[in-house]
DNA sequence: ATATCGATTATCT
DNA sequence: GATAATCGATATG
């Protein structure tokens, strides 16, 4: 006795830990609870690779896999934005976990948190590159584009600017935004998959606490960004 | 392959 | 006034 087409029907042991079950638009994959994200950064960043971040505005249906991530541990990490206290600008990593903490930088770039911990107690996650699963062509129309080699490919989601502007997350649109929900827009889901290996390095970019082993990401993966300096 | 540089603006000193 | 959780272009090995 199958369900008919287009009646969900619930997984009692995924409601039983908490998950949702989402739209219609991304049939099995779960949103993350806020739970998920109410947990120390370093631990949220290491589970949210091969997680799914997904893009839902009426027509539109973007998807790309996790594949690389960094950790900001708030008021006790030089490097991290909320270091500076709760700001007008910061204000969303004080609020409540799994919220778009978005920030605008080098004059030209927007760039995707996710909130952890809880009220009160500041910490994130940098999302850093993606894996398109689908979408591709919007994503390309996004970031102005044209994909003509796995090179192409990967120039799509592979670092933080570019991945914000391939799924068109600006701070006027998504900074707040509830990423547990599909009825935001901009959620994070789960489709069961596990990476295989991930390896952790120093965070790129930064000036401070430089040499914390920060960075999460999966080993071999081509959508992996790469750093100016130092390979790995 | 690595190295260096300019763009461009919100935020903080 | 200086800085910044970046990127694309250009130059050179």
């Amino acid at each position: 006795m199958s369900p008919r087409p287009g009646i969900r029907v619930p997984n009692p042991s995924n409601r039983a830990r908490g998950k949702e079950l989402t739209s219609a638009a991304s049939p099995g994959i779960l949103s993350l609870p806020q739970d998920f994200f109410a947990r120390d950064p370093r631990r949220v960043a290491r589970e949210l690779l091969g997680k799914i971040l997904l893009r839902d505005a009426g027509k539109l249906h973007l998807s790309a896999r996790i594949v690389e991530v960094e950790a900001y541990l708030g008021a006790n990490d030089p490097a991290a934005h909320a270091a500076a206290g709760n700001t007008a600008r910061t204000s969303v990593l004080f609020g409540p976990p799994g919220r778009a903490y978005v920030y605008f930088i080098y004059g030209n770039h927007d760039c995707l948190n996710v909130s952890c911990q809880r009220e009160g107690l500041a910490g994130s996650v940098l999302f850093r590159a993606l894996e398109p699963l689908a979408g591709v062509r919007e994503m390309a129309a996004n970031r102005g584009i044209v994909v003509q080699s796995p090179r192409d490919l990967a120039r799509l989601t592979s670092g933080p600017g570019r991945l914000a502007q391939a799924f068109g997350i600006t701070r006027a649109r998504d900074n707040g935004a509830d990423l547990t929900s599909s009825v935001s827009g901009l959620w994070i889901g789960d489709d069961g998959f596990s990476p295989v290996t991930i390896q952790l390095t120093p965070r790129i970019g930064i000036t401070k606490a430089a040499d914390r082993s920060l960075r999460y990401l999966v080993v071999g993966n081509p959508f992996v960004s790469h750093s100016r300096k130092s390979k790995s």
